[in-house]
Parts: C-alpha cells; sequence; structure tokens
RNA sequence: GGUCCGUUCGUCUAGGGGUUAGGACGCCAGGUUUUCAUCCUGGUAACAGGGGUUCGAUUCCCCUACGGACUACCA
C-alpha cells in the first residue's frame, strides 16, 4: 500500500482517565503514521463542558508518553493546524453549521430538551420506544422547518435558545468502505436529524470531529467500533460540507470486550475484574475512587503495549514479541481482526514475564534500587544486579525482585511453617552446625567453594542434599524454595551466612 | 424494539473450497533442576446450527441462533 501524507488523529475527551481500549485505538493510530512516516495527532475533544474532569488532560499525555506514543501534534506541542483543544477552536465551528443552514441540509430547532424527553416519553408509553427526530417526526415539532421565516428569525432575535439539526433525508442509501470492514451501506431513514450545533453556542461531537479532521487534514480515522452506527452521519456531513473528495478512509477498530463475557470493557469496570482497566493510577475527584495503573502495577511499557497490539491485530506469522519499532514494522490495517476481543488477562502477565526476563540485569538492577532505598536497603547496584539475575526468572514485576527476594537484604525473621515441618528433623540441628563449622574454614567465600565444601560434608556424612540442603535454605533464607543456595550464600557472604545459621539453629524448634 | 457489526480450541488468534484445521496463553503429564521458577518434550481442546452453490464446504451465499455496539442539545 502506497499512501503519502498519512496523517491520522486520536481524539479522546478529557471525562476521565483513557482506558485499555482507548491506548489501544491511540497505539493503532500511531502504529498507522509511523508505518508510513506519516504524522500523529492527537486533539482534546471537550466539547461537552459538563462532563470535563481537570486532570483527566494530563493523564493522556502522561499515559501516552509512559506508552512511547507521542503525538507529533498535539495541545502541548502544537503544529500548523491548531488549536488542538476543540474548546480553543470553538470560533470556527458556526460557520460551517451556518453553510449547512444556507444550502439547506441543516435546519434550526426551538424544541426545549424538555419538550424532547416528554415526546419522548410519551412514545414509549405508546409503545414506541425509539422515537426519533427525524424526517417525519420533524413535521410536527418547533423548527425552522415547520415555522414560517418571520417567525423564525422573530425567535431568533429575541434570543430564545435553539439548536441546529442535520437535515437527513428519506430513503436514501449512504455506503462508505470501512477499512477493516468493508462496504457499510446504511438507509437514510433509519437515521435521525442529529443535533449538530447544541443551544450553548459549542457544536457537537459529530459537527466538529468532521472540521477538524478535515482542517487537520486527517488522511484515516481509527477509532472504536462504538462509531460505526454514527459513520453514516458522518459521511452525509462531509458531503453536506461539500468535502466529499477530501473524506477520510474509516476504520473502526473491534472492542475490547470484558473476560466475564458481557460488555465492552469500560472505564467503570476499574480494578473489579481483577486487571487495571487504566495504563495510569487514577484518583477520581468526585468520588475518591482510586484504580490501579499497568504502569505502577509494575508492567513495562513495552510489555503493556505489546499486549495492547495483539488484541485485535497480528502480524500474520507466529512471532509474538514485537516492541514499539517492531510494532511500527509489522504493522497494518488490513491484519486487525473484524470481532470484539475478550481481555485475556493472563496473557498480559505472560507478556511482562518475558520483558522481564528479557532485561539485562544491570538495568532491573538500575529500576529496583530506589524501591529498595524505599525499603530502607542499603545495598549496591552490583549486588541488586546480581540479586535480579537470580530472581528474575521467577518474578513477573520488578516489585517481586524485592518481595520475593528481601532475604538477600535483611535475615528472615520467621521461618516457613511447612519447611520446618517436613524438613527440620531431629538431627538436623547437629547436622546443620557442623555444616556451618566447615563453612566457617573457607577462605574465599565464593560459590564454587561453598558448593566444594558442601558436597565434601555430604560425602563425608553419607547424607544425600535432602538431609540438610532445605534446612539449610530455611536458615539462611526462611523460605522453602528459591534460587540456587550457593549463589545465595555468595552474596551473603561468610559472615552473614554464618550469622544467619546461628539464629536460626537457635530459633527454630519443633 | 429498531439499525448496524460480528461468530475457528476455555481465551487471543492463523488459515481458507480438497489441511492430520497451525501458533500462543491457560491447564495436564513427563524430562532437566538440591527446592521453586526457568527451560525442553508431549498432551488437552475449535470451524454456532440449518439450508443452499459445488465433485467437494470450516472457507462462498441465505436463514436462524447467539454475542456486541448504537439508539442524548455525551463523546
Amino acid at each position: 500500500m502506497t499512501m503519502q501524507n498519512v496523517r491520522v488523529r486520536f481524539a479522546p475527551s478529557p471525562t476521565g482517565p483513557l482506558h485499555l481500549g482507548g491506548v489501544r485505538t491511540a497505539l493503532y493510530n500511531y502504529l498507522l503514521a509511523k508505518k508510513h512516516n506519516g504524522t500523529f495527532i492527537l486533539r482534546i475533544e471537550d466539547t461537552d463542558q459538563t462532563r470535563f474532569v481537570e486532570k483527566a488532560e494530563q493523564y493522556i499525555q502522561e499515559s501516552l508518553e509512559w506508552c512511547g506514543i507521542t503525538p507529533d501534534e498535539s495541545p502541548w506541542n502544537p503544529g500548523e493546524y491548531g488549536p488542538y483543544r476543540q474548546s480553543e477552536r470553538n470560533s470556527i465551528y458556526r460557520e460551517y453549521a451556518d453553510r449547512m443552514i444556507e444550502n439547506g441540509t441543516a435546519y434550526y430547532a426551538f424544541d426545549t430538551p424538555e419538550e424532547l424527553t416528554d415526546v419522548r416519553e410519551k412514545a414509549k408509553a405508546a409503545k414506541m420506544p425509539n422515537w426519533q427526530y427525524n424526517h417525519i417526526t420533524r413535521n410536527s415539532m418547533q423548527n425552522s422547518l415547520t415555522l414560517s421565516e418571520d417567525a423564525v428569525k422573530q425567535k431568533i432575535e429575541a434570543g430564545e435558545p435553539y439548536v441546529i439539526r442535520v437535515k437527513i433525508p428519506r430513503n436514501e442509501e449512504v455506503r462508505f468502505e470501512d477499512e477493516i470492514r468493508g462496504w457499510v451501506v446504511v438507509n437514510t431513514s433509519n437515521l435521525d436529524d442529529k443535533v449538530i450545533f447544541k443551544s450553548d453556542g459549542i457544536p457537537t461531537y459529530h459537527l466538529a470531529n468532521i472540521v477538524d479532521d478535515y482542517l487537520m487534514k486527517i488522511t484515516h480515522v481509527i477509532r472504536g467500533e462504538e462509531w460505526l452506527p454514527s459513520a453514516p452521519l458522518h459521511v452525509l456531513l462531509y458531503r453536506y460540507l461539500g468535502w466529499e473528495d477530501s473524506m477520510p478512509k474509516f476504520a473502526h477498530l473491534p472492542l475490547i470486550l470484558r473476560p466475564d463475557g458481557n460488555g465492552k470493557l469500560s472505564k467503570r469496570d476499574g480494578d473489579r475484574l481483577g486487571f487495571p482497566v487504566f495504563p495510569l493510577n487514577w484518583t477520581d475527584e468526585a468520588t475518591g475512587e482510586q484504580s490501579s495503573g499497568y504502569r505502577e502495577r509494575g508492567y513495562f511499557p513495552d510489555a503493556f503495549i505489546n499486549m495492547l497490539a495483539f488484541l485485535g491485530w497480528n502480524p500474520g506469522t507466529n512471532e509474538e514479541i514485537f516492541d514499539l519499532d517492531q510494532l511500527v514494522e509489522a504493522f497494518s490495517l488490513e491484519r486487525v481482526g473484524k470481532s470484539g476481543a475478550k481481555f485475556d488477562a493472563p496473557k498480559a502477565l505472560w507478556y511482562q514475564q518475558q520483558y522481564l526476563r528479557a532485561t539485562t540485569n544491570d538495568k532491573l538492577a538500575e529500576m529496583v534500587m530506589p524501591m529498595a532505598s524505599e525499603k530502607g536497603i542499603n545495598t549496591s547496584v552490583e549486588v541488586m544486579a546480581k540479586v535480579s539475575g537470580l530472581m528474575k526468572e521467577r518474578a513477573t514485576f520488578i516489585q517481586d525482585i524485592l518481595n520475593e527476594g528481601m532475604y538477600f537484604f535483611e535475615a528472615p525473621t520467621e521461618y516457613d511453617e511447612q519447611t520446618i515441618k517436613k524438613k527440620w528433623k531431629e538431627q538436623t540441628p547437629a547436622l546443620l552446625e557442623a555444616l556451618r563449622n566447615e563453612f566457617a574454614k573457607i577462605d574465599s567465600f565464593s560459590h564454587d567453594n561453598i558448593e566444594a565444601t558442601f558436597s565434601a560434608f555430604l560425602a563425608e556424612n553419607e547424607i544425600g542434599f535432602g538431609q540438610i540442603g532445605p534446612a539449610f535454605r530455611l536458615a539462611i533464607s526462611g523460605k522453602g524454595m528459591g534460587p540456587s543456595l550457593f549463589d545465595i550464600c555468595e552474596i551473603l557472604g561468610k559472615e552473614e551466612t554464618l550469622n544467619r545459621i546461628d539464629t536460626a539453629l537457635q530459633t527454630i524448634t519443633k
């Protein structure tokens, strides 16, 4: 596919934190743009001031940054097509609504919200649950189609509130080719006369979106499937504004579904499904409700992005590990699936595990150090790198390295009950003490020397590993499992190892 | 209810008129390992149903069922 000047946009509303689906939409937009050396734009769609949430925009910015999908043009990094917040573009929309009134594709409507709910309720009571303002009902409503020209003029001049609606024709077929779904055909009789300009002087999403996409020279509109039903309206809007020739291509992404099997994943799901639905932690200012994010949970951005990319897309090969650059390379809209994907939390864990294991010990140590000092652990990066190397095979998140490997830094204060029960036999203390005394003779306390001493000890006493190993582990780590004992001892050092054995001998009683 | 979209192992998916329907996650079993984890090997398990079209349909068409989205002066 050859595409020139690809310009795509991610256009969230600042009504709260971004969630998984939103991040994936942003990601696919980004991938398509980068794949074609195009431009990825972020536009804030804040036309509904009633739902505005103060910190949402900052959250969106921070999330995208964390994911590494930084926009080329955005409110905080404007390009030539700004402003990038719809609230700051308000002066430019009216002209287009007026143009539609002039060419007869839109009209003024004076019905109040109360009147509208009233009609809807009455219709509902009459068992017609889907009352729409459309080519039939508009004839009995208060609008510039039913009122005389003078009456309309009078109302407007008197300052009566009004909205502007699209005049959707009766019985016409609207068709467009969705990049993911193919041809979609809808009859206009099923559409309603959507409000495109609200009485507060602000356009609705539909108008603002089309105008901005046109002015910003957007070539591909990649958005969630929830927008599919209004896509025909948008096609009509392009037509009525005279922009059909430069209409962008549409691609409606399948939804990310809840794993429990009903409905799409939503912001309201918070943490209740057992996994985060947000990239970053979020606290709802109004309710005080806190939701966890992938970042704070310990996910690496690459793992998160990789997992998200594969929720609805695949490269057509058996490879599954792709960092951002590789995703850019491999991505194509054609390989995006049509059907919704239930979010697979265990798979997310698996991705994170893969990335953790692929991270070098030094890099891991660098990440763990701040957490360590927070816990009051005083150690060197070198030691931390060794610990990380030993722990990463059995960890999923960086936190696990510390949580599971605390004994590298602090002597155990308690000992695993199960192991005591099973492995701490009558002869154990005597054996352990004898072993301790052998260790005391080692000059260079290295893995190999420790192992050699240990092996010799086993041979001399004619016992197997099982008769002393688990108890030994218990004594130095407090646990019944973990990395190689000799590695642990080497890191601990001779003195600490001996001390821990002494402590254990005094503490553990059956 | 109406409109639109969808339907391959439990989950994410590949495939596509003739295949032993492939991979990954999960799960199970075996091997390696002092333990745990890793790693290796193997196993489990799917084309929603019914009609067509065809020599042959999981693949193309239709219907049904099921799932989902939308149905605001929200996006």
